[in-house]
DNA sequence: CGGTTTGCCTAAATGGATTAGGAAGTTACA
DNA sequence: TGTAACTTCCTAATCCATTTAGGCAAACCG
């Protein structure tokens, strides 16, 4: 019997390429054993079940989000920070469907404190430093980008913005001058 | 035998409120079976398949938040609206969890073409009426509006917001407050 | 009232999820 | 090197959801 060399760290990598490739949806324990020419009992010594693969195909995806993130606004600051750090959303979703679907699969808590989220919102924090929000407005800033990036790229990848003009790419860029603006005038109480 | 009455708008119906009970991931053709206390194959007289019957709720799901923000728009305009709009969303979320996340179903071409979706955007650009925006900009703010409403409400119902403070209100009605001055001073390009 | 349509059925095939228990491969250590 | 302990993967079985084919009975229509 030549051993497959399985372990959670692999099949959890594999999985997410699988994702990629298929759909988040798609990605079943079955499906993940064909790949690996392997029978699907043998996965269970490595994971749970499978909503325990897919919870750590979202805790990858988040991860290597955060990742990115942080590595763009390395030396940024403002609205260049602004614009590169939305774009890292928008690239990561475009190059990885699948992974970026796996990313809003849902977390119990305790797995969602543990997991990247919270490095995302600091990162978001960092950006805002350069626009001296004082708080609890920092706060709501913090919920409007997060909301922006996500539901653009949501909205983008099912397709909404693909049969119109102008093009998708355009709309980005002005929303992030939208949004630069409106931080660097952010309205009182 | 006593028919049980099926029609393809009952099971649709049913089928949204089993997604707001139980999750729209747990909508099943046999789950739906058992709720009529009918055989699972009679189910597919009225249904094409398990997809066919997601779809329709999320058809469903998408005119009747259309209707609501029809609604709400009526004899509102300018920040009024944009609040009112915004608030149908987010309360149609927390009222029918299943539902709204039915309403993110992907769907073909054709039939989103069909569906409520040109509704919601002739809606959020009546929103913008208010603000005199001149094209392309229009567009950018409907899509703008898009994903920020989506994004929250997808972030809230995530319990993205649930565990710090402030809590969700308050940034709502301060990210509403920034949209409203955002558009009244929409930067130029 | 007889024929047709419709509604729901039984039956069966397919495929994913999951568990129990076993055998082959690997490692550690005397 | 021999062997005990552990790890990895397997067979086999169960359960549940999806989907199709074909049939009987109820409802409707002339």
């Amino acid at each position: 019997m030549v051993r497959a060399g399985l372990t959670t760290e692999r099949l959890v990598r594999a999985g997410a390429e699988l994702a990629d490739e298929v759909g988040f949806e798609q990605v079943t324990v079955s499906a993940l054993a064909r790949r690996f020419d392997v029978k699907v009992a043998s996965l269970y010594s490595h994971l749970k079940n499978s909503q325990d693969l897919k919870t750590r195909i979202a805790l990858l995806a988040l991860a290597e989000m955060a990742d990115r993130a942080a590595e763009a606004l390395a030396g940024r600051s403002g609205k260049d920070a602004l614009g590169a750090f939305a774009d890292v959303y928008r690239d990561y979703a475009l190059a990885h469907p699948g992974r970026y679907t796996a990313a809003r699969y849902p977390l119990d808590p305790g797995t969602a404190a543990a997991s990247a989220g919270p490095r995302h919102a600091q990162l978001t924090r960092a950006i805002l430093r350069g626009y001296d929000l004082p708080e609890p407005d920092q706060t709501h800033a913090v919920r409007l980008l997060g909301s922006v990036c996500h539901g653009y790229v949501s909205l983008e990848a099912a397709g909404g913005f693909a049969h119109s003009a102008p093009n998708s790419q355009e709309s980005w860029t002005r929303i992030v001058d939208a949004l630069d603006s409106l931080l660097r005038n952010w309205p009182a109480r």
